[in-house]
DNA sequence: GTCTATACTTGGATAGAC
DNA sequence: GTCTATCCAAGTATAGAC
């Protein structure tokens, strides 16, 4: 069941917009108008797909978590030991922040979280829960077949891996050049390997 | 030239009572409604204070900044190897963090840097980069020392670690039983100790 | 310095025509 | 599905009395 192939073609366009600026300025920062602009399309009917704002981050997260499973099934299609994966996974944060900078959907959201509707924080902490259930059995997987090495338990290290990279791509947006969570990925990954 | 000293003291309260609510819902999450609330005063009282939001904005960021200064300055003073002085480093956005999982006023500002006025934009970025130059200078000292150990330099590895705490922060929002940037911090630096 | 009152704008949301 | 028109609440900001 894809959220995507449920939406009416404009409702896709509305959710891409909202994606976008979510990712720009987070959800306290846009307003129906500007999506209303983007789209072309008047506020009421933005409505009439969405009924409220909480409606719309709602389904912004859901296929972005949707797009994020897909990715994490190529990787693990794509490659075999975990160093390999792990490298792939920041790879995808990587890509999102070459864009403008951009955060993680639910990074950005993440830190609103306090200012977001119930719902809409519940998807987050779904999508969070997901990438770290993901790394743990990678790093889990690493770790006994010994392609990785370390003192710390999987749990940890992914918990700690996924917050770099959410870090680097926030701390990113301030710095003159940035290392950009490839690059600080790859700092943490690599004291693993070998 | 302490910033707060220079703030009446009506000034000072309205200036903390926004550095918690940037720190809890954020810059766009918030209004002088929500200040005037806090502190007992009407809005027209605290346009008195900060003509616009964005002055009180840049008010909140430098003071939080001259703040952090003042608290690097101590773990210097405190501690002597470089291991010592990451912890101790780590530990300031383990206690900010451990108050209702606040985030790091720069971290928060950082991810909605887009949607800030140029002048609060600017501040955050003194702030990271003051960061930035301080661990950089601790960790360099910790390598030549032989306290530390890498194949990274101190650059990158102090970029990573900033990265990690605030990330930290903002994704343990979303966890029910996160690491927290104090053991996450942990799990990091131990890789280069000894 | 603080207040009341008020402008002016924007934001989320709905009603009803096409 | 999309539009115009409109409502109501909230947000930033200012004028002027006390």
């Amino acid at each position: 069941m894809n959220t995507r192939t449920e939406l009416s073609p404009s409702a896709q366009r509305i959710a891409q917009v909202a994606q976008a600026l979510v990712q720009e300025v987070g959800y306290n920062g846009f307003s129906f108008e500007h999506i209303s602009k983007a789209v072309g399309m008047r506020k009421a009917s933005i409505h009439h797909h969405f009924a409220s704002k909480a409606d719309l981050g709602v389904a912004v997260v859901k296929i972005y978590t949707q797009q994020f499973e897909d990715a994490l099934q190529t990787i693990e299609a794509a490659s075999t030991t975990a160093p390999q994966r792990l490298r792939a996974y920041a790879g995808l944060f990587e890509t999102t922040y070459l864009n403008k900078q951009n955060l993680c959907v639910c990074g950005m959201l993440g830190a609103e979280s306090n200012s977001l509707d119930e719902a809409v924080k519940l998807e987050v902490q779904r999508f969070f829960q997901l990438n770290l259930d993901w790394l743990t059995e990678m790093i889990a997987q690493g770790l006994a077949s010994g392609t990785l090495h370390s003192t710390w338990q999987a749990p940890e290290l992914a918990e700690t891996l996924l917050s770099m990279l959410e870090g680097a791509m926030l701390v990113g947006r301030s710095l003159s050049k940035p290392l950009g969570p490839g690059q600080a990925g790859e700092v943490f990954i690599s004291s693993w390997v070998n």
